[in-house]
DNA sequence: AGCATTCCTTACTTTTTCGTCAAGTATCCA
DNA sequence: TGGATACTTGACGAAAAAGTAAGGAATGCT
């Protein structure tokens, strides 16, 4: 249970195009790179799925470059991972109806449910968070996180006491 | 963020031992490996990953075979899913101490905590699963599921309204 | 119109992960 | 003690993911 270099590489990107938003300036494929420190092939591919997804708009041609095709804000996290998943997922399970309730194996044990609602729980806990939240200080990231967590937390505490 | 296959085939076989638990009977490697429908070359080599980290016991020779190290009730998911990862993401941090807070590339930009947070999150979840309960029928392990689940959910009906 | 800039697209190479095989070793039973 | 059973372990090949490279297409500037 990790993420792929695609979700973290593009969320990265994504993460870039965030702070040039109050510019409106346009960023450059070269620039995006650069600050993220991978190749600038690397980072089309990466860019070109997020254009493609529709959540940021290209424009080519001298001063072109890259930009959100939404506010910051109004970018979920769950929704980006998804776009970013996408890719290597279909090709395992070619008809994602839903969440994926037909790319498990079928089988009359109790794992499906368990792969499906971690999805679930992960989807859920990223859809608290926007790209705007995510160029503060790590501090602040990091204690929305835990806000987020904490909701989850009375059953553990419950439990840490045997 | 997907789970590996060997963590779900790894998982599935502890359910199996988990099965024969009630019995105090060994399971073989082959019959393992035919109720998962995997091969027992597969299947010996996620047994051997298991044995080694102390979650199931191995018995060689004739009437060998494996059996839980630790009744069923007490094995809790995020332990299994911590020792299958092990093994791929040790090449990525040679020192991952405590959660995996080296292996992120330093960098200034609040994605880290993200991405931690999100590990915790999910660990969290799972900590509240234990082997016992995917015994069951996939309905009860789903309600299981969505109760774990529900603890977060407040934060989503609020925004939901907008 | 022509040229420079920049994104777009496809094909290829490298790396990592997954699964298989076969030889090795321990255990039990007759 | 000898043989059968069954786990152990390292090496190998195939498949998938990640990253690279190069030619094509659109845009703006002079």
């Amino acid at each position: 249970m990790k993420i792929s270099a695609h979700e973290e590489y593009g969320l990265r990107c994504l993460v870039q195009l965030a702070r040039a938003e109050a510019d409106g300036e346009f960023l450059r494929l070269n620039q995006i790179a650069d600050r993220e420190g991978l190749s600038p092939a690397n980072a089309g591919k990466l860019m070109w799925i997020l254009v493609k997804a529709g959540l940021v708009q290209s424009q080519r041609g001298a001063n072109g470059g890259y930009t959100l095709a939404r506010p910051a804000s109004e970018i979920r996290l769950n929704e980006v991972i998804r776009i970013l998943d996408e890719d290597t997922v279909d090709r395992f399970c070619k008809s994602h109806t839903g969440v994926l309730d037909a790319c498990i194996h079928t089988s009359d044990c109790g794992i499906r449910p368990v792969i499906v609602g971690l999805h679930e729980i992960v989807q859920n806990a990223l859809a608290e968070i926007t790209l705007a939240e995510l160029i503060g200080s790590e501090e602040n990231v990091d204690a929305r996180l835990h806000q987020i967590q904490k909701l989850q937390s009375p059953l553990r505490v419950m439990r840490s006491a045997n």
